[in-house]
DNA sequence: GCGGACATCAACCTTTCGGTTGACCGGTCG
DNA sequence: CGACCGGTCAACCGAAAGGTTGATGTCCGC
C-alpha cells in the first residue's frame, strides 16, 4: 500500500485473543495520529481484509489458536502490489519465528510486553516505510550477526527442529534425504555451538534461548 | 478474603504484558460490578498488593518475563488468612500448569483466549467463593478422569519433565535419589502411555498434548 | 486381607546415540 | 588461485538408552 500523506494511519489488529484486541485498540486509539478499523480473529479473515486496500498497517500475531499461521499470513499480505505494511506482534522471540517472519515480508518485529509508546512508535515507522524492531528482537539479530561461530546454520536448524519433533536420526535422514552420518555430523556441530551432549539437552538449550518455535 | 457482600468486586490484574493489562482492564471496567482497582507487572508486586487486602479477587497470569513463576505468586497469596481469591488466566493449558496452580490454590483456570462474557462470568463465581475453570481446561481435566490409563503419575511427569531439560537417565536418577533402574522403569512407562519410543518423542507428545510446561 | 496401582531396584541384552577421524565437493571471499 | 566454510558421507568404537523379566514394598479400596 503506497503510504498516504494524509489522514490517520489505518490499522488492522489481527490476534485470535479478544483481550489483547481490546488491549491493542485502548493502547493504539488513544494515539490522534492512529485509527483502529477492523479486528481479525484468524489469519485467514486478516488475509482477506487486508486485500481491501483499506488499511496502512496490519498488526499480526504468528500464533493463531487454529489454522494459518502468522508468517503464512504475512507472506499472503505482501505478496499483494500495493499492500499494506505487516507488523509482527508476538510473545516469542525465537530465531525460527523471526526468520520466517523477516522471509515471508514483514516490515517489523515487537513483543507483546513492549510498552506502549514503543508500540506506537513502531506503528508509525512502519507506516512511514521503514523497519521497525523491538530492542530485544534487534539484539538478537546483532548477536547473530556478532558471533556467527555459535549461531547454527540452517540446515542444522533444520535437523534440531526434528530432533525437537522426537524423530531418531534414521528418520531425520529419511525425512531429510541424508544418510544418518550426515545427521550424525550436523548433531556434533549442534552440540558444541550449544555447548552440550545430547540430543535432548540440544533441544532444551534450544528451546531455552529461543532458537526454535515452541 | 471474607466475600464482601456490597460493592463492587475488586480486581487485581497481574500480567508482565501492558497490553494484556490494558485489554483487561477494557474488558472487565465495562461490567458495571467489577472495579479494577489495581495492575501488576511482576509476580512479587502482585503478592505486595494482594497483602493490603484490597482485592476480592486476583487475576493472575502463571509466565512473567522474569522473578517468580505466577503459581508461587498465587501460593504466597492464598496462604494468607482472609486472602483473595485467585484466577489464573494464561495461554496455555499444560496438565503441570494447571496441577500446580490447583496445588498452589487457585480458585479457577481460565485461558487468555476466553471470550470478555466468559471472562466476566468466571470473575463472578470466583468472588463468590465457587471453581471457575475454563471449558478447555474442564473438558482436560475430565479426560484426565475418564482415561486414567493414559495419564502419567506424577512421579512419571517428574521424571519427564527433568527428561524435557535435557538431562540424562544417570542425572536424572541423583536428582531424584533413584536408581538408573527406576528411571528407566518410569520411562518404560511413560513410553508406554504417549505410544512413543524414545525420550525426544516422548518430551514432543508430551508437549504436544500439553502434559509438561514450556 | 487380598488385589491392584505405584514406586523401587537388579540383571541382561540389543539398538541407538555420541565422538572421532578423515574424506570429498561446491561456493565465496580475499 | 588458495583458503575457508558449509554440507555431504564412511568406518569405527565406547557409552547411553531402549526393552524384558522379575522381584520387593507400600498404600488404598473392596
Amino acid at each position: 500500500m503506497t503510504p498516504r500523506t494524509t489522514g490517520p494511519i489505518r490499522l488492522l489488529l489481527a490476534d485470535d485473543h479478544p483481550v489483547v484486541r481490546a488491549g491493542l485498540r485502548a493502547v493504539l486509539d488513544t494515539e490522534q495520529d492512529f485509527e483502529v478499523v477492523a479486528e481479525a480473529a484468524t489469519a485467514e479473515r486478516a488475509v482477506a481484509l487486508a486485500a481491501t486496500g483499506a488499511f496502512d498497517v496490519v498488526l499480526m500475531d504468528l500464533q493463531f489458536g487454529a489454522g494459518m499461521h502468522g508468517a503464512e499470513a504475512t507472506a499472503a499480505i505482501t505478496a499483494a502490489a500495493d499492500a499494506p505494511r505487516v507488523l509482527i506482534l508476538t510473545t516469542y522471540e525465537s530465531d525460527a519465528d523471526i526468520l520466517a517472519a523477516v522471509e515471508a515480508g514483514a516490515g517489523g518485529y515487537l513483543l507483546k510486553d513492549a510498552p506502549p509508546e514503543e508500540l506506537a512508535a513502531a506503528v508509525r515507522t512502519a507506516a512511514a516505510g521503514r523497519s521497525a524492531l523491538a530492542p530485544a528482537v534487534a539484539h538478537r539479530l546483532m548477536d547473530r550477526m556478532r558471533t556467527p561461530a555459535q549461531a547454527l546454520t540452517k540446515r542444522e536448524l533444520e535437523v534440531l527442529q526434528l530432533v525437537g519433533e522426537g524423530l531418531s536420526n534414521q528418520q531425520i535422514s529419511k525425512r531429510l534425504f541424508l544418510s544418518q552420518a550426515t545427521v550424525k555430523s550436523h548433531l556434533v556441530h549442534i552440540y558444541a555451538k550449544l555447548g552440550v551432549d545430547s540430543r535432548t539437552s540440544a533441544v532444551a538449550a534450544a528451546t531455552a534461548r529461543r532458537l526454535l518455535r515452541r
